[in-house]
DNA sequence: TCACGAAACCGACGGTATCAGGTACTGTGG
DNA sequence: CCACAGTACCTGATACCGTCGGTTTCGTGA
């Protein structure tokens, strides 16, 4: 499935410092001068994701590093003390949108009465979040460029674990595991794709609204594209709820 | 400026001599040194294009204009006679491919007696494409990664236009006008997300093949995720009938 | 006159290395 | 207990390298 556990939390250094990573057990003595910044370099590290979301908002997706270290107030050595290299930083910062959406997501879930209500959840927080700053929203989509493609942990994976989760439950019933992976992966390409045509076409006149937009896409997701007026039908119900125990840091986030 | 003008078809040189857009020019001008290059350049056109495709297909998506040069056996000057700048021969890389899988959408389209059908044969197509060169595949699809976004004309565009103008007809009955087209750019989106799902998974054991992917796909695009089984209702009409046959799956047997 | 193609060149950018501080901890000796 | 040296790690500035997109120059050939 895409995102499988997890570690390889966002691209951090190798070289990591730290804690006795070898060594010697020093777990017998552990060095104040060491784990002192333990909780610096965690704070430091999302301030560092938060000014590059910044630059990355006010500079557009193609910002260069320099200039995010710049709008840090710091330099490029420290950016790369954080983070392996750019793709690294960008998944760091796609890793906090997700952990935004991820909340949102819940919440939505959370209301949602049946399977496909929740999938309109879902649908509206992507297209908010790409609303919300195209910029940082085509930084953390666009794939790596990397030399081999897709380096895994790529944004919309995650994206695509989101929705698979409650998903999943529902489909366990009638379709065979990893389906609803698979499908998962599809839905948000399917919502990337109208996602990504709104962004350009947001302005024009007869561009639907983020609602209306949202309901089309969710009905095409959910029944297909002939019009399902006459094709409701009774859901399996879903448990009355999703949650599922969110956490993810901060979240405050605010890009301008 | 960049948008004015209509589509301006793959990323010509402007200031290329004569000739600029359209042979249209050199039709004019009787003078004989105009025209004595006229078709040369069409040709040597084509031929790089096929050459950057050779390069890209051996060398990776991210290939560099020196490489794509050599393998066309020149320099880059030239190349940069023939294309705008990198995501110009982009462009007239996704063109070409663009132009292919017309083609064989045509074929697919008129064997297919129902929309659905048509459908696959589409989504069939765009997989095959995608399984034969991941690597012009990804050249193709990517983003070119200029400040503004989507500098339009992009491939995916042209394929969701491919895939929308025999589904309009079908839709023109039931649906809005531009309905078609917004959902074709997320057909697109789907299958994309499916098919890069696909590329990185294809080798795993049980991963599925192409033929049942394609009809999973085309399952999940036309009739939506939850199992189409009970799902019987008389459709709408459209043009004939959707005939249900085979819009269950025999899709389950492999793996998974 | 036009295209060709080699080659030098430019600037931007990703990434690395160096270096001169700075601060809190650890260890020792008095 | 205190002072002081040494340590572990962080900070930023600056210079530097290699690559790559893109331009220019110039000589060749039809």
């Amino acid at each position: 499935m895409p995102g499988t556990s997890g570690q390889a939390q966002g691209g951090r250094p190798e070289g990591a410092r730290a804690a006795g990573d070898g060594a010697v057990e020093d777990a017998l003595t552990p060095d104040g001068r060491s784990t002192r910044w333990a909780d610096h370099r965690v704070a430091r590290r999302t301030e560092l994701v938060h000014a590059a979301r910044r630059a990355v908002h006010r500079h557009g997706p193609d910002v260069s590093m320099d200039e995010i270290a710049t709008t840090a107030g710091t330099s490029k050595s420290i950016v790369y003390r954080y983070f392996v290299d750019k793709p690294g930083l960008q998944r760091a910062v796609g890793e906090a949108v997700v952990a935004q959406m991820h909340t949102a997501m819940d919440e939505a879930a959370r209301l949602a009465e049946t399977p496909r209500e929740a999938l309109r959840g879902v649908v509206d927080v992507y297209l908010e979040m790409a609303e919300a700053s195209p910029n940082v929203y085509w930084f953390v989509t666009r794939p790596v460029t990397e030399d081999a493609s897709v380096p895994l942990g790529h944004f919309l994976d995650q994206v695509a674990g989101l929705i698979a989760r409650p998903f999943a439950r529902v489909a366990a019933v009638e379709a065979p595991a990893g389906f609803a992976d698979v499908w998962a992966t599809g839905a948000v390409g399917f919502v990337r794709g109208v996602g990504e045509w709104w962004l350009q076409h947001r302005t024009d006149p007869d561009a639907p609204s983020r609602e209306v937009l949202t309901e089309r896409v969710t009905s095409w997701l959910w029944t297909g594209p002939v019009s399902g007026l006459a094709r409701t039908r009774p859901e399996s119900p879903m448990t009355g709820q999703i949650t599922s125990e969110t956490s993810s840091e901060t979240t405050s986030e605010t890009s301008s």
